[in-house]
DNA sequence: CTGTATCCACCAGGATACTG
DNA sequence: CAGTATCCTGGTGGATACAG
């Protein structure tokens, strides 16, 4: 939301920034804005949530990570989980045994991050009748 | 976040569904994880927060949502604001008049949802220096 | 078991030109 | 002014094969 800096967008394209100035949008410092606009690129993704979602219940493995996020491809559990590391929204725990044994849990920021998730599920749930009454009434396309 | 029961995603690829059952998915009902998704891909795409946030301060113009949402192009503009009006976050009103004009306003669904956006702006904000550190201290990658 | 590497399909979204 | 139509780019993410 408000002027992507540099389009970071989800990643798709963007090659150049807005023309204009900052602009300020509705009381959001510009400033605020990169950082907004990577959470929102966090949750927006396709299995970020997922996976927090997955880890509020305890730690797990990758195989059971698997196994909970049905659909995941490994190439995507493996980016969403790093992305989620680096992001410091999980912990990776490697345990030098045969065979390998990695556990990943959420941290505290995590926690927080799935909590506001879970008010935009809620909000999604107590109003999704609604929406899609107007989506049902919206004519064509 | 869980199993998005056709591949919503945000639109992109997605050809097949999960080839798996349902999938609980820490709590939440695989029924209500369409809407989830629906939402969240409301919520995650590049501009819909954005002129949500713009609509905040009152009803504008096409053009004037072109100014206040610096960057945006005319195409995206005009999807944004069907895809939000078929969700019945906005309203469209057009008078018959030369020259033409059209205003754009929240719904109340809208300003809710807002509110929700704006919870996650200031989550974002309370913790970006914590995320920045996390980022950076991420060695390679 | 826990990943990495490669290939590629698909679609969001920018640029541009045109219409009522 | 308020859009629509068309073309194009490039990044996401699935499939598959391979590796430590």
């Amino acid at each position: 939301m408000c002027v992507p800096e540099r389009n970071v967008c989800h990643g798709r394209h963007s090659r150049i920034g807005p023309r204009d100035g900052p602009g300020p949008c509705a009381g959001i410092p510009a400033e605020q804005m990169a950082f907004v606009r990577q959470v929102l690129d966090r949750v927006g993704d396709k299995w970020s949530l997922l996976v927090i979602a997955v880890l509020e219940g305890g730690p797990l493995r990758y195989t059971d990570l698997q196994r909970q996020a049905p659909g995941i491809s490994q190439r995507m559990l493996t980016l969403t989980l790093r992305r989620l590391r680096q992001d410091g929204l999980i912990t990776r725990t490697a345990y030098a045994e045969v065979p390998p044994r990695v556990e990943y849990a959420l941290t505290p920021l995590g926690r927080g991050l799935h909590e506001i998730a879970a008010s935009l599920v809620r909000w999604a749930f107590d109003h999704h009748e609604e929406i899609r009454e107007h989506r049902a009434h919206a004519t064509a396309q």
